[in-house]
DNA sequence: TTGCGTGCAAAGGTTTTGCATGGCA
DNA sequence: TGCCATGCAAAACCTTTGCACGCAA
């Protein structure tokens, strides 16, 4: 689906490596610039941001905005993530911040409802719900 | 519900008159710095965030985070959202960036989902649902 | 009079870019 | 060899903040 030439470079494959062996979690671009300058392989956070926003680009990442001003999130996705098997939303806090993960089916239905309806095509790992948690909702 | 005490200063009476005349409109904050230089009675870029902030806190406009390094778009709230009688969902495209209303009552069942099950209160005015429209979806 | 709002300028933080060098294919 | 990737530094960008002054209540 897409044959760009990518370089097999030390720097992308120390990054793709480290970001498999923490899935599911939402890392920043300083969060991977620090992780490997304190494991004594320092990569430039111009190199970090280049080869984050190709690896978004490939599908291998997602990237969530979560707020303005805040650092974007990267997550690696998972290989059974591919396969269409499972679609991850994101509930995000809007008193304590939280972000919430979900693997919800019922809430799928909501792609193919906008779909079917509303002639829209949605992208989830885009989208962020804003609200309030269990435990800020009072 | 708030009541907090605001100052009726003339620069947020001038804000809060246009924003009025452009409802629906996705305004940047430095859109609005823009409009006012031009048109005879520029106010510092602060005030304007200070303003534009304070008002998506009292609900009279939607705050949305578009893309990480773009600004912030803010959009004017219509009276009749205010009742609470009908709850507005929005649609943006990721593609060309057309903002799509929609009233939907299925869609409405997420809130009592994500209540229900996942103990998560949604506030449909931050929300967005980012996708392909039917023209950019192909 | 009180204290919030404003304006200016500077700082803060994230992300991008120019350019020379280095390394994969 | 050709060209992409890297690193460094600086720039670009959006947004926030400190401080003195102004103005609404």
């Amino acid at each position: 689906m897409d044959p760009r030439a990518n370089y097999r470079t030390k720097q992308r494959e120390m990054l793709i490596g480290y970001l498999k062996t923490v899935p599911g979690v939402h890392i920043t671009a300083s969060d991977v610039c620090e992780y490997f300058r304190t494991h004594g392989a320092p990569i430039s956070q111009a190199t970090v941001y280049r080869q984050l926003e190709k690896l978004v680009g490939e599908g291998v990442l997602n990237k969530y905005i979560i707020d303005a001003g805040s650092p974007a999130c990267f997550e690696y996705v998972s290989a059974d993530s591919h396969s269409g098997g499972e679609v991850c939303f994101h509930c995000k806090c809007e008193k304590c911040g939280k972000l919430i993960h979900m693997h919800c089916e019922e809430l799928e239905e909501i792609q193919a409802h906008l779909s079917a309806e509303h002639h829209f095509k949605l992208d989830p790992m885009r989208t962020v719900f804003y609200g309030l948690c269990e435990e800020c909702r009072i």
